[in-house]
DNA sequence: TGAGAAGTGAAACAATAATTCCAGTCATAA
DNA sequence: TTATGACTGGAATTATTGTTTCACTTCTCA
């Protein structure tokens, strides 16, 4: 009988105890299940007052479920709501307070995973469709494709770049061979259409050479991390994709699939 | 100067404000742009560290937009995630009615994610925690690691080669400069460890490399898809990775989530 | 270059919120 | 019916959290 540490075992518990329950306790319970984000959010006073109960009833509540507190219980349903990653450090001593073996490494996989999770499912809410629509046509009626992403975008723009390759769509990945940079993106013209790739801490190459080849009224797309990213500005459309860490390490899940995504989409749609 | 009283509203006056701000608050929205959930549930202690800013920077950034403190700002964070969650449990619905209206591109997209969801999630049931020990311990006892995979598996072992140069562990990324990759890691000896990464169709040259490389005695990990694959046999230990697809195009979400794994694992145990 | 304004960090302080305590009520069983 | 133990309400206490203040630093413009 230990305590539920995230939701579902909580309100699966909570919906079995509830039936013999001293009435004020299944006062709570009830309220519990049916205002989730009211105990998410409230303070022990309003929700006290919302569930008509005093709010030492609520640490009693609580209590009886085994938490320390009302603060530990909320915590659970704040963890609902915020597919929240656990650092390194917090979950090592999770697994130490729930004698959970695993190694290290299991645990930084984890970290990983998770930060992919999270980064999909916040990309899946934001990602807007017209945006979307408005950079594939750019790119489908493109005559060359330049991709600009540099050290931690690198494998995004080699991804495109192999897969354009494969799909027949004419396509230039700069840095990749030993010419210089500059030179090779100064081919671009308007006919053309540069996808340049950039993040936190925006690499001064990349950014240089967008800006070169925006002013020379090339168009732009963007795929970067923030409106304050240098490239928001010179590109149109861009995209705000923001990928989830673990320990400082980015994941690449969610820009990798909306590379994908352009990829495919372009291809489709030129072979109309 | 009305202040705003809804999120959407807050992000656009944030990112209007943020050029002209000075340093600390401006620091603070970009954090605030980033970490919506944070500034929610955290409370200013909380934020304020992992802000990296004083309490109080907090309190008069949220003056500067309007309002009276911190916590009436934090209500407006709140507000938006309260109805997040109210749609979320409409969520699938929601989809569904939109799927028919959604663009080509949108959906592709949504195929993509999901093929990495679903792959993450396979590979978190099937990864054996003790054959990643065994894979950190060798990569950490290496001399040099040489990282083996291209075409469709370059982004991953390119990856791999900035993470671990970013950490200052000594690598070689075979295929990436012009020279002869046979010659690159015909260098690699029994004090080395070569990471090799391939998929259905396996590279010929990726096999071959590979395959030379153990004849020599070099310590061999691979990451690949099946047990049928030329890698399986020469290389202990081996992970098996299995992408879901979407029309044909493999995630590589599971993989370069392992990848990332690896490559951070690694970096731990050589701290000590 | 120096005076003044603007910005910042750290700690003191104030407010708010959570928890505990205890007296009193209610149900149960002898 | 009354004695016992579980339950409850409300206030006191303690802890946590938000806000303000002030000395100090850094910019800006004459």
């Amino acid at each position: 009988m230990e305590t539920p540490r995230d939701f579902d075992n909580l309100k699966a518990r909570i919906v079995e105890r509830a039936p013999n329950l001293p009435r004020r306790l299944a006062q709570v319970a009830t309220y519990a299940l049916e205002h989730h984000d009211e105990i998410a959010f409230g303070t022990v006073a309003s929700i006290a007052q919302a569930a008509e109960v005093q709010p030492s009833t609520l640490v009693r509540f609580s209590q009886s479920l085994g938490y320390a507190g009302f603060s530990d219980l909320q915590d659970v349903f704040r963890s609902r709501l915020r597919d929240r990653i656990m650092n390194y450090e917090e979950r090592i001593e999770h697994m130490r307070e729930h004698a959970i073996t695993a190694s290290k490494a299991s645990v930084i996989f984890s970290g990983f995973s998770d930060a992919s999770q999270k980064s999909l499912n916040d990309l899946r809410e934001k990602l807007d469709a017209s945006k979307l629509e408005e950079a594939v046509d750019m790119l489908a009626k493109a005559d060359t494709i330049f991709l600009i992403g540099l050290r931690r975008s690198f494998p995004i723009s080699s991804y495109m770049s192999y897969a354009f390759g494969k799909l027949g769509i004419r396509n230039n990945l700069i840095g990749a061979t030993g010419g210089l940079a500059s030179e090779d993106v100064s081919f671009a013209s308007k006919r053309d259409v540069v996808l340049a790739i950039s993040f936190t801490p925006y690499a001064s190459e990349t950014i240089k050479l967008v800006q070169d080849t925006a002013a020379r009224n090339v168009p732009i797309i963007a795929i970067t991390d923030s409106p304050f990213s240098p490239l928001a500005p010179i590109a149109k459309p861009w995209f705000e994709v923001q990928e989830a860490n673990f320990e400082g390490f980015r994941s690449m899940a969610a820009t990798l699939s909306l590379a994908m995504t352009l990829t495919v989409a372009v291809a489709e749609r030129r072979k109309k």
